[in-house]
DNA sequence: CGCTTATTTGATCTTGATCAATGGTAGTGG
DNA sequence: CCACTACCATTGATCAAGATCAAATAAGCG
């Protein structure tokens, strides 16, 4: 179930659960390389694995499960400004040594892969064949950022709750039942909704037969 | 008035406008390299670059003037994804030996640097202490996305058209008069508003006395 | 079981879109 | 220089999507 790592590393030398798990390039991670047992962090459900404004020390690899980032307004309003999930990456500000301008917070119970922004900066220095490899991640995530914007700019709230019922459902198939991994709030809040109306579009599809739900049970149609 | 252009090469070593307007690196650019009067593109207005779905052969970076990068929808809705100024870059996805994503089209009469992808993927490979500094570029460009993101996200018409306002005034100061280089319906495509909003906030700010307003020329007040 | 947090649903309100009409401005060619 | 034309900007009236306010369940969870 778990996605492949999008990294800019090569293949590990040894044994690490991540490559095993289909992996093409591993991350460097502190806790990959220095331990045979490649102890990436758990996270519990709403756990911060950094804030806005403390320093940017680390890159973050998503193995399992959701997290957000979010940045917070001067008025006290907090944006959620992307979902980061399986096989993506978090704080690649850190590469700017700098402060993090976002927050990284854990939705879902989470396994994440830490490397440390020096270790990356080191390694773009002195392997040939890395930089490439790290500057097409980079875009990548560009580009997904930018779907994002199209997403925000042009989707009504149908649209838009769709869209994410289809990323959040994964690989599963219709008529397959999975499980939402976020609340209503949080859905919400990632796609400038009001929670009720969320709710709304969901009973709303329910009722015309596109999806069943049966709480945080969904299956589509 | 020229900002200078952020870049991923070293200074230049010869002669050349874009430098001596104050840039710390200069591009690889074709015309720059090649040519001692280093002779970058110049545009006029409604000229497109390169359209949606064109083979991406090159990256851009903007001298002078503005561009707009936009998406066009299945159902034939454009959405403007972002506003492209000077010292910024466009096309990078052209590093990723694809197809372009978005079109790039002038806005205003401007002028770019061309840089073909295959002399930045070179560039990449071979000489050392590039890859830091354009990686450095990329994650700069992804902040600047995430930015529009959270504007389009919380921000209300009146604050979104004040940020574009205070972006388009560039280092202008209070009292100040400058000239809107873009139009009413141009704005409010790139702020995903309707023409008629941005003209009722732009008035509204005036009588305010916010701003004062003659046509398209404007000053902070 | 009792408490907190999620979800649903209804009623009303606000923002900004849309439709429609008019006035301005700049560029063009005579 | 002026008239013509095409685009640009303003303003008003109306409408709709979604926010907000309010309240009633439902679902977890210690």
């Amino acid at each position: 179930m778990q996605k492949p790592i999008r990294g800019w590393f090569q293949p590990a030398p040894s044994s690490c659960p991540v490559r095993d798990r289909g992996i093409r390039l591993r991350t460097v991670c502190e806790e990959c390389s220095g331990n045979p047992q490649c102890g990436q962090l758990t996270l519990q459900k709403r756990t911060p694995l950094y804030l806005e404004q403390d320093p940017a020390t680390h890159v973050f690899a998503v193995v399992q499960g959701y997290l957000r980032e979010t940045r917070t307004m001067s008025d006290g309003r907090v944006q959620s400004l992307r979902l980061v999930g399986p096989g993506e990456l978090g704080g690649v500000e850190a590469l700017l040594d700098r402060n993090y301008y976002t927050a990284l917070e854990a939705l879902t119970e989470a396994v994440v892969c830490r490397v440390s922004a020096e270790t990356v900066r080191d390694t773009l220095r002195t392997r040939v064949d890395q930089p490439l490899a790290m500057v097409t991640e980079l875009i990548a995530e560009l580009d997904a950022v930018r779907e994002s914007l199209h997403w925000v700019g042009t989707l009504d709230a149908e649209e838009r709750v769709l869209a994410m019922l289809a990323r959040l459902s994964g690989d599963t198939g219709r008529g397959v039942e999975f499980k939402l991994p976020l609340t209503r709030l949080e859905i919400s809040e990632l796609l400038g909704l009001a929670h009720e109306t969320v709710s709304r579009v969901i009973q709303g599809l329910a009722r015309r037969g596109t999806i069943r739900v049966r709480g945080r049970q969904i299956t589509f149609l």
